[in-house]
DNA sequence: TTTCTAGTTTGGAATTACTCTAAACAGCCT
DNA sequence: AGGCTGTTTAGAGTAATTCCAAACTAGAAA
């Protein structure tokens, strides 16, 4: 499975978003369907490793583009900084705030057989469950 | 059920906080027994409302030792700012995050009837859920 | 009651994560 | 190629929060 650039291309153009330099670049390091939870300081310091520059904004813009675009996931455990989840699949987190570490835990590792009805006119679009955990 | 400052103060001394007006005056509003949300500015604004003065720092210190202390609970939906739940209690959470509005849901209307293991060397300390809502 | 001291508050500066801006640039359609 | 529109850039700007050193205070002790 070669995730070259021109499929990535394809991805984005998939996406609605016009495959640019920098975003091809993002995209093979993010999309790749390998499963990571990265921060935009993160992903530029990967980015500088491969000895291309991005800008900053160019970063944060590119993250909440691919968030929108159902492509990345946001993930909030803290209000430091954002975290983004390359797995858009359903699932849930493990977070150990001691080390601010997030581990993923398959959808079907919690049940959630009771769920109350949304208020009036509203819609439930999600349901995020994190379990806090702490090293012994 | 009078929340008097004399019974604040007995409250913060049992949370291993000294007394301090500060502490004291912020305790009134907060710890009176009433389930509500609260940012730091909106706190301070409360503060002010009272005619007394607390410096913002001040403001900031004693929401992170009463949550510290157990007393409040930080809530953690979005990463713009920080919420302070006044109900410890075991309790989840609707976000309607265009409103920025979060509503609280009775432990017992939540049932989650499986749950992983935790990670080797690991405690579960807490499971916060929080279901996403929109308005039709 | 005065004194002492450790803990607390203060205002302002510093930090941090992120957004905004205006000018340069690059896809992509023709 | 030409050109329109969307994108990137560097740097300035913003907002929430923390840090700092000096002034203050609660409570213990004298």
């Amino acid at each position: 499975m070669p995730t070259t650039m021109a499929a990535m291309a394809v991805k984005l153009r998939d996406a609605g978003l016009r495959p640019t330099r920098q975003r091809v670049a993002i995209a093979c390091l993010l999309l790749d369907g390998r499963h990571r939870h990265i921060t935009a300081e993160n992903l530029t310091a990967e980015i500088n490793a491969t000895g291309m520059h991005v800008a900053g904004g160019t970063v944060y813009n590119t993250l909440n583009q691919f968030t929108d675009a159902g492509l990345l996931r946001r993930v909030t455990v803290h209000n430091e900084y954002s975290l983004f989840d390359t797995n858009t699949d359903h699932h849930h987190h493990f977070y150990d705030a001691a080390h601010d570490q997030l581990i993923d835990i398959p959808a079907d590792q919690v049940l959630l057989s009771r769920l109350p009805q949304a208020p009036t006119d509203h819609d439930i679009t999600g349901v995020d469950v994190v379990i806090h955990i702490h090293k012994k």
